[in-house]
DNA sequence: CGGCTGATTGAAATGCATCAAACAAAGTGG
DNA sequence: CCACTTTGTTTGATGCATTTCAATCAGCCG
């Protein structure tokens, strides 16, 4: 059995997707013309690093996981991309190979639009231009962020803060339960630690009654105490 | 005195700069006067965290360091900037205020251009668009590529990259001088560590003939072997 | 000449990684 | 459906890289 597989999907429509909200009706028209959707199971790896991308991706449905792999083997995550993401945007508009790797972590639905489609929607509407910059500067906002936080935090502030992170992004449901499920060498691939290390401190803030765990499943119990214990910044 | 004293100089052209070559004739004329050059003694302060800015800037000449205030205090350097560079177009362009401080750490001259002829370019000019996107995209990758580095790496191999970055980005003198002078708290802003480490890891390349020190003047003496302890990427 | 900032060295403390082993869960094939 | 393999989780023990604290020293400038 592949377990990259892929199968076409019914077409998805891109309208009414935030990122494409500047595109004029003929300019939404080509787009859905041009897109190329599909349905990927969990663990399918869309591409790699140093790979050459014909496209970006749009997400319609589903999380993926974009992570570098470190020279020792090991896996950094850089972050997840949701349902009205894009991704391998970069390498596409640098011109360059791919420098992140992208997999789905549960079954999902992309959309594949064309470099040549790119190219025309920011040769003929500013406005996309501007949202796609827009884009771009948040995801560095992002990283510089994140930057300053490894460098400077502990592994315990950093799991918190990532648990804090992962519930903005992807919500609790309504016992408080994390809508994302992460191995704990996610986990740790994320905070940039050993998945031990993880291990010890989320049964440390369960013992602190901060979190509920039970398996994969995290319940946030006390947010205000796990905000502290990250130590977050103030403005 | 005011430390961050500025005076106005002769007017530089911004014409020739590579960053702006997909200007028309036109473009250019409204853009050399619509800017503001200034020249800085060491030392100024541009922006800080926080603050709103109402354009960006090009070096034309010096260095400008960029970086994060910790919650702590400690500072982050996210990079130096130079002769060529924008600086603080990230929050200009999400229209946010700034997430990070830039000081220049030796005399400079910037040229100050308004967020109207930003967005002006922007609208005219596709090709100004991209060209922004490849240089925001650019500092991406280069972000990603930091954020795996400091998870993974230990301190020695990180100070021992930072010093080949440098090299590339500062180039030595004929007598293989880094030219940029930093104080060793800011190499321990870039690394991402402790001064005092910092100075014993400096004074251990020093032993096993890497590099040379005289004050501030690191001369690299032995570059294959500095790269085989910064444990490079293979791509 | 003080006074200040930056550099250096030493000693002690510690957070975290690493290694090893056992266990649990989940998927696979006979 | 059960044995088997694989993958993920957990706990303990040990070692080490790095931080922290403290004190001294060097250089620079008004």
């Amino acid at each position: 059995m592949n377990k990259n597989n892929n199968t076409l999907t019914e077409d998805v429509s891109l309208t009414g997707f935030r990122f494409f909200q500047s595109l004029t009706e003929d300019e939404m028209k080509s787009l859905n013309n041009e897109k190329v959707c599909s349905a990927y199971k969990k663990g399918s790896v869309l591409y790699k690093e140093g790979s050459r991308l014909t496209g970006f991706y749009c997400i319609t449905r589903g999380i993926v996981k974009i992570y570098k792999t470190g020279n020792d083997g090991k896996e950094q995550i850089i972050r997840f991309a949701k349902k009205g993401d894009i991704i391998a945007y970069r390498s596409l508009l640098s011109q360059e190979s791919a420098c992140t790797s992208a997999k789905t972590i549960e079954e999902a639905t992309l959309c594949h639009i064309p470099y040549k489609t790119l190219l025309s929607l920011i040769e003929r509407n500013w406005k996309f231009s501007l949202a796609m910059l827009k884009i771009v500067c948040a995801e560095l906002k992002e990283a510089n962020d994140y930057i300053t936080d490894i460098a400077q935090k502990t592994v315990r502030e950093r799991l918190a803060e990532v648990l804090l992170l992962l519930k903005q992004e992807f919500d609790l449901d309504s016992e408080k339960t994390l809508q994302i499920s992460l191995t704990r060498e996610e986990l740790a691939n994320m905070v940039g630690t050993a998945t031990e290390s993880i291990i010890r401190l989320l049964s440390e803030f369960k013992q602190d009654k901060l979190i509920d765990l039970q398996g994969r499943k995290i319940r946030i119990i006390n947010l205000p105490a796990l905000t502290k214990v990250a130590n977050l910044a103030k403005y």
